[in-house]
DNA sequence: TTTACCTTGTGAACAAATTCACAAGAACCC
DNA sequence: GGGTTCTTGTGAATTTGTTCACAAGGTAAA
């Protein structure tokens, strides 16, 4: 399949959560101009995007919601259950296991470790946190596709090394360094301290 | 000035994160092609990222170490504090009050809010919880520039609604729903399910 | 001072992403 | 059935972002 644009992943996300809307409200089409306004993008952009995996409209009458929408589930890998990890059981890492738009979208929490003896066996929502030293002998029996990372940033790149030589092709990383990885794993940093400096950089550079 | 692009600036923001740490080692220049083995890019993309901004460096040296930190710093708009606001006093609001990330770069923390009565006036990391109520009057006097949203995605708009109301014009967004603002305020929104949702999509369509 | 060697800064070439614009279908009405 | 209206799907045009490639400027050593 021909390479798809980060941003086009991203819409293509954005189409699923008004789509569900539009399904729960009992809507039977859309049209990609009333996507597009919702998700602040085009009608153009929207049919562009879709024209990536096929084509899903009738034309004059628009898109099937639920036909769309099970097909961007499909398109997503949604359509499927994904058994998830999360390493570091601080404050975020807390937060995150808690948090129930993970596991409404099928990405279910499977363990929690952390390095920190203060915090091994102890309770964090529901979940015993369990040892790092762990990892590697868990993940060979629990099939988990993904790892998330609320470590320290020191602690990040050991952490993601061994993660990788687990098995685990999937990161998610809240530690704000760049991390090294190899090219067939898949990873999405999500660096607040960095979001915050767009922030800064828009309100000081603005006309 | 000539519009950045939002890339350039989470470039300059990796950029200087491997300043400081060069700087913290004592190391008095560096040259692009350093700055971008340990950012991921290429030599000609550093070089091109600070150019829209002056030239900095040295033919044949390369960048000094402390001038560039400082500039990059300016650049960014972090050589200033900046007076941020939480609204949402649940787990993610309580695990962003508490991250020293913030601090470190001159964001500070000046209240936490939320509408729920048994939360106000509970202690969060050492804030207070105040009543959302007094968004508007407290935000006249304080001086806030940044909110922070961490409420449920349907409470959100309207939050975010006041907040710019209130004359707040950076907002950082943790709802998972696509905010609609004016233009003249600047938003950036992160939303884990969605992150999530990019990493089962690259595990699902890989060759 | 000359030579050898680096590394920047930047137009020009290229690649990627977005927008335009319109032919082709589909529904509906008379 | 013909005309009207709507909306898709998609090449082509445009815009935006990245990479190339090299002249210009600087250091260092003899």
């Amino acid at each position: 399949m021909k390479r798809i644009a980060e941003s086009t992943v991203r819409r293509l996300s954005i189409y699923l959560r008004f789509l569900e809307e539009f399904e729960a409200r009992g809507l039977a089409t859309i049209s990609s101009d009333a996507l597009a306004a919702r998700g602040g993008t085009t009608s153009a952009q929207v049919r562009k995007d879709l024209s990536f995996f096929g084509s899903f409209g009738k034309r004059g009458l628009g898109y099937s919601v639920p036909e769309l929408t099970r097909r961007l589930r499909e398109i997503l890998g949604l359509g499927r259950d994904w058994r998830v990890i999360i390493i570091g059981a601080g404050k975020i890492g807390a937060a995150l296991a808690q948090y129930a738009g993970f596991r409404q979208r099928g990405f279910h929490i499977v363990n929690v470790y952390d390095s920190d003896p203060a915090k091994i066996g102890r309770r964090v929502d529901g979940f015993v946190v369990r040892d790092i030293a762990r990892l590697e002998q868990d993940a060979a029996g629990d099939d988990i596709q993904i790892a998330v990372l609320a470590v320290p940033g020191e602690a990040a790149q050991p952490v993601v090394d061994r993660v990788i030589d687990s098995g685990i092709r999937a990161i998610m990383n809240f530690a704000p360094v760049q991390l090294q990885i190899p090219e067939h794993v898949a990873l999405k940093t999500v660096n607040m301290a960095m979001e915050l400096e767009g922030l800064s950089f828009a309100l000081t550079n603005r006309d």
